[in-house]
DNA sequence: AGATTCGGCTGTCTTACCTCA
DNA sequence: GTTGAGGTAAGACAGCCGAAT
């Protein structure tokens, strides 16, 4: 199902038809992707941009290209449309070398490739990315609780099985019964008692920070990756998968909220403009009635060139062209103005996915509004 | 074409930790 | 200062689905 929220002409049928003068609401992520943010916090509706989950897609594909040193950088022909919800905000990202060391991926080829240069290999996709606002860096997106808790776990949770590596643990390793570097069991994990609880445990500062920077780089990993990963921070290579699958999700889960945030915005700022826009209608009609003179003004036609969207107007002198045109205060018919009262769409995001042809030669509609 | 494998996504459970009364 | 309740973040898992083989 998809929902679609539509701004332009009513009269279209802007859900069938390829006229993207409308984004959709995909059923499938939104209800998928808001699920658990929706039964806390209610926000309203969400909305997946783009094309059902591609986002995820293309940084996997990207992060594959990085690895297999194509060079078919934006050559993708499949690109698919990123559409940027929000203004580009630059916010810099924290520095990537305070990794205990440079992550090295070990390439398909065999080939050791430095991923740790800045963000150098990041996918340039979203405008917003929740995972570099300032408010979120590392330690507050890995580690919301504080130092000292992570510390605490590290040193006294651990009953029986405490194995520090640097300042973090290895717990991970012996309860895994050795078995780094073996494949991803799907099982629930047995420490080495046989119980089969499933024991939670609270990675270590170190260990998020490194997860983290190495998610920075690459959403996903392939298997050379998580068992390499997995080996370098003692933890068994399920737990790097699980820590990345989760990891995606909720970033997901913010930018959907970050997403469903803006557009809550815009949709204020429509039914503001809405309401502004019947109360003037309003005091036209009022001003009609009031001034038997006013509709002797030439009668203007607003039009919409299908091409470039913007408002023309063709006046046709159907009472005498002596008559001087009068205005009601505050008020103006002209072309140029009726963009000018809307702002916000004179200003519209680019995530709408209009179709723009200005720049077709064979457009020769004068713009009003240039 | 159907079976199998694999990896990602999603929903859910569980646990650790924080806040506050 | 201690304690328990409530909330939240995070680790872990099962099930499902799509792609590849």
């Amino acid at each position: 199902m998809e929902l679609g929220l539509s701004l332009g002409d009513a009269n279209t049928n802007n859900t069938t038809n390829s006229s993207p003068k409308s984004f959709f609401l995909s059923k499938k992520n939104v209800t998928s992707s808001c699920n658990d943010h929706e039964k806390k916090k209610s926000l309203g509706f969400c909305m997946a941009l783009g094309i059902n989950s591609s986002s995820e897609r293309v940084e996997q594909d990207e992060d594959e290209d990085e690895e297999n040193n194509t060079s078919e950088e934006g050559t993708n022909n499949t690109l698919p449309v990123q559409l940027d919800l929000l203004p580009l905000v630059p916010v810099p990202l924290p520095p990537t070398n305070n990794l205990p060391q440079s992550l090295h991926w070990s390439s398909d080829n065999g080939s050791s490739e430095n991923v740790s240069s800045g963000n150098g290999g990041l996918p340039a996709a979203r405008g917003f990315d929740v995972n570099r606002l300032p408010a979120a860096g590392m330690d507050e997106v890995s580690s919301p609780n504080s130092v000292a808790s992570s510390f605490r776990m590290d040193f006294g949770l651990f009953k029986s099985c405490v194995n520090i590596i640097g300042v973090g643990n290895k717990r991970n390793s012996v309860s895994a019964g050795g078995n780094d570097g073996g494949e991803p069991e799907r099982a629930s994990d047995d420490d080495e008692n046989g119980a089969n609880t499933r024991k939670k445990l609270r990675l270590s500062k170190e260990q998020s920070a490194y997860l983290e920077e190495s998610f920075k780089e690459h959403h996903t990993l392939n298997p050379k990756q998580k068992l390499a990963l997995a080996k370098q921070l003692s933890l068994r290579p399920r737990q790097v998968e699980v820590w990345f699958q989760n990891r995606r999700a909720r970033t997901k889960l913010k930018q959907t909220e970050v997403d469903c945030e803006y557009l809550k915005r815009c949709c204020e700022t429509l039914t503001d403009e809405n309401r502004r826009l019947h109360k003037e209608l309003q005091e036209l009609r009022a001003l009609k009635t009031s001034n038997p003179f006013y509709m002797q003004l030439p009668a203007t036609t607003l039009t919409m060139c299908p091409s470039c969207e913007r408002v023309a107007s063709t006046t046709t002198t159907t009472t005498s062209a002596a008559t001087p045109p009068i205005t009601a205060p505050g008020t103006t018919t002209t072309s140029d103005s009726i963009p000018k009262a809307i702002p916000f769409l004179n200003s519209r995001p680019r995530f709408f996915p209009f179709t723009t042809n200005n720049n077709n030669p064979n457009h020769s509609h004068q713009s009003a509004a240039s």
